[in-house]
DNA sequence: GTGGTCTAGACCACC
DNA sequence: GTGGTCTAGACCACA
């Protein structure tokens, strides 16, 4: 996995570990990687990977069975769903729609974007 | 002005200036406002509006004759125009389209909130 | 049973035979629960009710007939009562009291409390 | 100052913390020590400090202003205030009344211990 | 000067 | 085996 150079290591960790439930690759009450093999796996140090883990903890989106590991929270996916959904919706959105106003990019510009990626 | 806390203050003033070239406020070979007035008008540290002057300088977008200020790049409008405007189309759609995806959101979604937008 | 997260399992199953024991629910030479069946009453690993049972086992409270199962000491529940009233009174009060003060709770207000608590 | 072996360091820091807020030594909006000064007055690590210091930003009871250092929230010693008293009158005390029944302690000893406490 | 992140490596408690 | 804490030391961005 290669790093963006802007953001916090342990913060595209989180992203990335949330993209893993958000699609529903770790599910609910299932076991998720231990820290070290998350480690190894990024190629990064265990402290790292664990304050991804402590991140997503602190937030309600994974638990801590003592001694095992750790497990996505019942309500993880949806949680991150609604949350993202609202922050994109609210957060992003405008911005972007600012953006493209000061930019001359028109809604029938977006669209045509939006069809090519889907193609691709 | 509010600042966001994850992106640095120095950038977010870039963001302003940009904002301010790129709709016209601040027009070719006009002078702009002084580093001081700035950081006084956003309540920074004179130091940070400095870095987001050397900022644009560094990206030719404002030019500093000495002893009398900052004035916009002759050029300064359609550089930032292209320069955003290739980031956007290449960088950040792209990304926007995924996350869409992901959260299952559709172009007529979108289009939808475009017109909200628009509304506003 | 349900666990507090802060204190260790083991600790917390030494606590709740302890209270068996003090309360005399099990009693002088009388043989407890094997550490399989607490393991599975507890719903908790046998190794981390074998721990339990190796600590009240240090400490004198509990003894071991090999093949058969462990047994409360004759003197087990003075030994409780006696090393947990002093590290009470000497330990936990001062705490409690300094605590207090902090909080701006007052001896009345703890009287108050301790009648609710004997009410309910 | 002097740690107990049973709980982690940062969190005794942040105690340690609390107490000066709850306490009024550090007061509302004021900037408290950098992380560096408390990390060499309590001969930890830095990190170890900053652990502390990260916790009570989560719980919204100090504020980071970039660059510059750490403050006491408006609400902060009110937030530490009401849900320590909670946590004391919900949890703590009436594990400490079962205790006393148990370990045969009863209303007019707890008085008496309190004068005593308060005497010395 | 401030905080923030990261690594390397160690040690420990717990299951 | 699991996570959790801690140290030492480095480097960087920010004000």
């Amino acid at each position: 996995m290669e790093f963006n150079q802007e953001k916090p290591i342990y913060l595209q960790i989180v992203d990335w570990m949330s993209d893993k439930i958000l699609s529903g690759i770790w599910s609910s009450d299932e076991r998720i990687p231990s820290v070290r093999d998350v480690a190894m796996l990024l190629q990064v140090n265990p402290n790292t990977a664990m304050r991804a883990y402590d991140h997503l903890q602190n937030e309600n989106i994974i638990y801590n069975k003592r001694g095992i590991g750790y497990f996505v929270e019942p309500e993880g996916q949806a949680k991150i769903m609604e949350h993202e959904k609202r922050r994109f919706l609210m957060e992003i959105l405008p911005d972007i729609f600012t953006r493209m106003e000061l930019l001359g990019i028109s809604a029938d510009d977006l669209n045509e974007e939006y069809k090519k990626h889907k193609t691709q």
